[in-house]
DNA sequence: CTGAAAGCGCTTACAG
DNA sequence: CTGAAAGCGCTTACAG
């Protein structure tokens, strides 16, 4: 049987409440103080979450909502969040759709069934049920990696415009004409939003798109290789080539150098987050990277800051417009991806 | 304010004893069946797992510890998990050791705050501390993908040598002699296991183990690719390669395809664990698939058989060997890999 | 089948 | 700084 507050009491000739009071930082005398270490330690006490729970109304959990667990982005992304929730001795609760987006709603109803203090979700498609589902939870909600219509919650998104648009630009400034693109599926923010990246490119550089070199994938390692071969199989392939997620990056090199092509003198390319590949693939290529860990970072952040507010707000008396939390403006939190410089982009003779 | 079970019964015109009893499962009069559905619909009623856990002393989460989130075979292990143990209501918790085996007692003892009511552990080393903190801590413990010295507990493997031997066999007989292999690291139990099993081939037919063919890597995508290039550039390169894990099948195949190996035509290959790959790569390769699916499937059966044997024994007189569930026998699941039948081996003219 | 009551292990005003 | 007491929302014998 565990020891529970009241054997420590009694061990340290305590009431439970001065206990408690210890056990939550506050202030006690210094011979209480020793004895209730004491008894702690000996009895190998812990607080039962549950008991507290059931007074604090609060789990000290959340839940997270990606679309899947197959994708390196989401898994770092998920490391991240993992790391800094659990600094504040916060659980987190991961629920994957498995890459079918109609799971998403029976997974939210699983979360909010287990109390969780907030969600981080990655919407899995552009229905926004799901969201809306916690929103009425009344529990905060952080939107990562995509915004949703309608949904006024703080979210953590990559300017994905402005790197797709600095890598293809880098490509057209080497005399590329010809770039093909990976992108992912065509419904999905970060695919529309790379490639307006891609075409603001052309713009700026007053050259036509050649919009034949635009391959949709479903972001997949498999779907990356399919489209490089598509890709280089055209009357006109590219002389160069943009992945726009890491599985493409490595599925589109498996498929070049399956063909045999030489990166850069027979296809300069530039890859997308793989900062791993930087010393494994050689010529060193040149890279999107997005600032994943960050994003896990300041998703968790944002709502750790959200839960103190609402604490906050509890113990003072409620506004009749809800609770305080529900005053802060909805922040949009915008990172800035980097390009790094490698050796994988051929100057093309005009 | 959300509804608690004092609202329904109110609503029902019932105590609420009955409504509790209905929720759990418990049989009630057809009319208050229905007066109390109809309540929970219009309160919008949901049980506190916080109040409920402090009676029933379960919190029915489950603590997951794996070595890092970055292994597909952990990913597609714990959505294997996941789904087993939501169907009946645990929610899992996560714990990634971020490939440092020296956080494992940390995060151990990060789920056992959390209360989890079972962990199941991958081990990251051979340390069994953790391992020997779960049980201390009178839970059930599940060892999944390798077993630890001296801890009696269920366990869920693979036929790694079986498995192995059979991927080496198949090498062999089409004539290799110098047969690569990517191995884990070398003090890890799958590496031992599959090294093993191709020790074993090799024996049964009676061929003298190419000693420098044997790679020892991380088990990452950097180190099957390290690997394959430093297999290639010895003085008598094999004519076969094995890898051993997702990862370094991946690695080892970029390698090949860009130093401008064909398969089989140069070189014989077999991969390991990657279904997915399979409609990718021309030809098909022959690949050894571990069950994974199965594996999480298998690992969280095990544990709720466990809890339920635990449930039975708290209610009944306990034992003075311990709770009923100690005196279950320690079950040790072994699970066959299978090995595909593709067209990446090529037959040697002896 | 139903209900009154005790109690799970905490936290939190409120006195002192 | 400390303690007595109420109460969080459930489940569970125990009567009826």
């Amino acid at each position: 049987m565990a020891a529970t507050i009241k054997d420590v009491a009694r061990m340290a000739n305590l009431s439970i409440a001065t206990v408690s009071k210890y056990i939550n930082g506050g202030h006690v005398i210094d011979a209480n103080r020793v004895a209730i270490e004491e008894a702690i330690r000996q009895l190998d006490y812990r607080v039962n979450t549950m008991a507290r729970g059931l007074k604090t109304r609060r789990t000290k959990s959340i839940g997270v909502l990606i679309p899947s667990v197959r994708m390196i982005f989401c898994m770092d992304m998920i490391s991240a969040i993992e790391d800094e929730l659990s600094r504040e001795d916060f659980s987190t609760l991961i629920c994957d759709c498995q890459g079918r987006p109609e799971q998403e709603e029976r997974k939210m109803a699983f979360l909010l069934e287990k109390q969780v203090d907030g969600v981080i979700m990655m919407p899995s498609s552009s229905s926004s049920v799901a969201a809306r589902m916690a929103l009425a939870a009344g529990i905060p909600l952080i939107l990562v990696d995509r915004p949703l219509p309608d949904i006024a919650a703080d979210s953590v998104l990559v300017d994905n415009m402005t790197l797709a648009k600095a890598a293809t630009t880098e490509l057209l400034r080497a005399g590329h004409q010809r770039i093909g693109v990976i992108c992912g599926p065509e419904d999905i923010y970060t695919t529309k939003q790379r490639l307006s990246g891609y075409y603001e490119a052309y713009e700026a550089d007053n050259t036509q798109v050649a919009s034949d070199c635009i391959s949709f994938s479903d972001y997949s390692l498999e779907g990356g290789y399919k489209s490089l071969e598509k890709l280089m199989s055209l009357t006109e392939p590219p002389t160069a080539v943009l992945a726009t997620n890491y599985e493409t990056t490595i599925g589109a090199i498996m498929a070049i150098n399956r063909a045999g092509l030489r990166i850069p003198g027979d296809l300069s390319f530039v890859g997308f987050d793989g900062l791993d590949m930087s010393t494994l693939i050689k010529p060193e290529l040149t890279m999107a990277l997005q600032p994943v860990q960050q994003i896990g970072e300041q998703a968790a952040k944002l709502l750790l800051g959200r839960l103190t507010a609402n604490n906050k707000s509890d113990s003072g008396k409620s506004s009749i417009y809800g609770s305080d939390a529900d005053m802060i403006p909805k922040r949009e939190i915008m990172l800035a991806g980097k390009l790094t410089q490698g050796s994988s982009i051929a100057k093309m003779k005009i």
